[in-house]
DNA sequence: CGCTTTTTTGAGAACATTCAAGGCATGTGG
DNA sequence: CCACATGCCTTGAATGTTCTCAAAAAAGCG
């Protein structure tokens, strides 16, 4: 049995973002102008289209697993992932929850350094490695914008570092939620401004170097101090967002 | 008062690895085969090198500061460099150390995103970033070894965020150490086979996310235990290689 | 509605930190 | 050559933040 599942046709004949004669997958892409493939003119376009496979995860289920053999990267269209390393007892670090245009599982090895799941559904956009690098070759612009999507990640993990090594918990917390209502996280954000958080307070543990436990109390002393507010169906929305800032300790 | 200063001129018509007719800082350079410059031919070296300068900057002096403009990129070519970021109060990161061979301060951005200074007296080859950039476009082969170190890097910090998520003190402590022995660190290992750190307790401490006190105590029982040992000079012998990856908590 | 899963809350324990002092090496000046 | 100052490392005792263990409350789901 497949883990994953190849996406439903879309309605044909509908004009996308972009001009027609692309596959309905990438017509209709959400995530066209924040993925790799957004520097392609059409003519290029059309030739990585017919490279790739458009995939739908349910949430929970793996897209790949750490030393597997990376056969092929993914770009998120939409939906939530999450990339984790374990150690033989169990523990678990998340590294990074993913978002639409976001590109996950092409290492500089030849296998996955870490494991990637669906948090939410999802939809994939599935590339075999070897054709994209043959692609690569062709098309120096895409090259260039996976080296500056690789910078970014290197520089969001080293914030990541600053916040595991030196942070409490309170900071850890406070620096998580500015981060997802000021950056990534489309699809995080209401219209209203309200957060949904979409990954369980396991996950956020994970992902900070803490337990369930002190997220949840993290999170109730933000509510009880009026910071944040927290409804029926765990959105949050962000009252105080200087304090918020304030409680971060900030870059510098 | 500049805090580099250029390298003195070195023997001329002496024949390095490479060529003659290149600069003597690049003909006698020793971290030629594992810089970005590796995949390059003579004459793109030679043009490479009218880019660039060498410096040298001595132990604890800044190589760039954190928000600075990120003018020039540099080449560790011999010694220690260690990168870090700090908190409003004070509280120290270190993100990573660099030994010969390691590019540092190429960010995505307009400004270094941490602080770089030399943990050794350090050799260094500065890079002009535009002049960087605009070579790149003109040689596919720079760039696509950018991006190999980029996602190496990018794969470290990785490792790293496991580490100081999820790891025990002692785990971190073994895990630096077997890194230092088993990878990187050119310069780092003698000639029998011992390990000279470079760095002090205090820098561990910020790279590992612990006290300079806890680092010490890690040590001692490591060293009370047989795992390893340390003269007088602080260089260090690893003499259960195993023991100590049983330790270290393992990748999995 | 009953079941499971997740989240919250509480009490006690643990690991690492903080605070404090002593040891050891290096370097400087008498 | 020794006395002394300095900086770094080590060791000890006490504290604290976060974790572990445990149970109740809330939310999701058939």
């Amino acid at each position: 049995m497949s883990r994953l599942e190849p996406v439903a046709a879309g309605h044909s004949g509908r004009a996308g973002a972009r001009s027609t004669c692309l596959p309905d997958g990438c017509a209709n892409c959400m995530a066209s102008h924040l993925a790799i493939c957004s520097d392609l003119d059409d003519e290029q376009m059309i030739h990585l289209s017919s490279l790739i496979d458009h995939m739908k995860v349910t949430a929970g289920r793996m897209i790949f697993q750490e030393c597997d053999d990376a056969v092929a990267a993914f770009t998120v269209t939409s939906g939530v992932v999450k990339q984790y390393k374990l150690l033989s007892d169990g523990r678990r670090q998340i590294i990074g929850f993913h978002f639409a245009g976001d590109l996950i599982g092409l290492p500089r090895g030849a296998t996955y350094p870490a494991t990637a799941e669906a948090v939410t559904d999802v939809t994939l956009c599935r590339f075999p490695r070897k054709r994209l690098s043959a692609l690569m070759d062709d098309y120096p612009a895409l090259e260039k914008r996976l080296l500056a999507k690789v910078r970014d990640e290197l520089q969001t993990a080293q914030e990541q570092m600053l916040l595991l090594g030196r942070k409490t918990a309170q900071e850890r917390i406070a620096t998580f939620l500015l981060h997802l209502s000021d950056r990534a996280a489309p699809g995080c954000l209401d219209a209203d401004g309200r957060l949904t958080l979409h990954m369980s307070r396991g996950d956020i543990a994970d992902y900070l170097g803490l337990t369930t436990e002190t997220v949840s109390r993290c999170f109730t002393r933000l509510r009880k101090a009026g910071v944040i507010q927290v409804d029926a169906h765990g959105h949050i929305a962000i009252v105080g967002h200087e304090h918020l800032e304030a409680l971060s300790g900030s870059g510098d």
